[in-house]
DNA sequence: GTGGTCTAGACCACT
DNA sequence: GTGGTCTAGACCACA
């Protein structure tokens, strides 16, 4: 439990990030404790108070709620939240700038989904 | 002229992709002048010394050259060298990352490349 | 009875304050028994700890006793000692700062009381 | 320049009132640039991370914006926005807990605010 | 010059 | 036990 944390994103925003992937991923699941913030900080080897802001940002996101003296806990109806709100983001912002891309290297985006696996995001069948 | 940096990434590499860009979709051909740092500060209203960041680092990347007392221009084969580069990149790089973000989200590939609409962009057919 | 507790008041104050409004408005009358510590904490989904915390302050402030045995019970004269005392913290503290507030964010008084109700709440008319 | 801090309140949060307190009054004006962290820090005789902290909330309330490599500046509109946004809190949530207080006291708003220094928050007329 | 991030360590209030 | 706050000091990227 050491991720090699990326150079270019704050560690905060990655473990914040990795949080978020536990919680659409469902092995954090609804209502269930986060680990301590001392905890996660010895586990991934960072100060407390990083850890803890990448926690802070996770709650005025409200995806996951501050119970006071006892810790941190995952909203109901965090994932579903999760779900919508990237799923939006992808649509809006990251697919036109992908579709973009694509275009201006002059590719074929059904070569590269062929290539990929095919359809139904089975990697076989 | 005042596109609205985004947040996490510097302003100059930004303008570098820019120009990029521009050079990739032909509107900056080979062989032509770029702004002058002074015109290009002025319109994206940045910094002088940001955007010759930006230039130095297209000249160290061989995409440009600074020919004395009369500016930048695109170096023959800029074209070719970028999308020989970013292709690379985006195949080996971007591309996996796309894929395992539409899975995270549970959405359908296929369903958005149908949607992104009916001109496929190949490149012969 | 799941009063959301406010974020800048501990739990325990916050219960405090409502038992002494309690007392205070008369719905819990002097002599009479309070709640007790595991029902309250029931009800207000609190650890019976934090409930037991709000009543030793009561008890501190002389508003409450505790009968061995039997539970804790509003003191004779309690009612008349928290209006007194509320009174005065209200007018040399919490008045000036609601005028300065106001005034602040440039309204007006007398439409504020106006606008409340037309039932004057007056002791005596 | 070292205003004692209360301690019933975190610095950082004191010090964002400060400032938006110096937006309603018109003593910082929009477009204008806040006080460095580390200029404000010294002169608070604070830790510069408490001050950055304070100015992030700012930021987070969209009533300060960052320009990278510049510092802190003021939002166009940021007057209205805070005068808006606090008439509306102060309405919705403290009036009627100051009212609900006052009867609770058995006291009369009308001989407050007339001790107050009258009508249309003119203190001598 | 600007703000941002991270650390190590202390202290506190709340449950 | 929990998280929150604050400090002192270091280092970095950006403009």
């Amino acid at each position: 439990m050491n991720p090699d944390w990326k150079e270019d994103q704050p560690i905060y925003r990655q473990l914040r990030d990795k949080v978020a992937s536990a919680i659409l991923e469902g092995s954090l699941k609804e209502g269930e404790a986060l680990p301590s913030v001392r905890n996660v900080a010895m586990e991934m080897q960072i100060n407390p108070l990083t850890a803890s802001k990448a926690y802070q940002e996770l709650v005025s996101q409200e995806l996951v709620e501050k119970r006071r003296g006892l810790g941190m806990f995952v909203i109901e109806g965090a994932r579903a939240k999760l779900l919508q709100g990237e799923r939006k983001r992808f649509l809006e912002e990251e697919w036109p700038e992908i579709v973009a891309r694509i275009q201006a290297l002059e590719m074929d985006i059904d070569d590269l989904v062929k290539g990929t696996g095919g359809s139904k995001n089975r990697k076989k069948s």
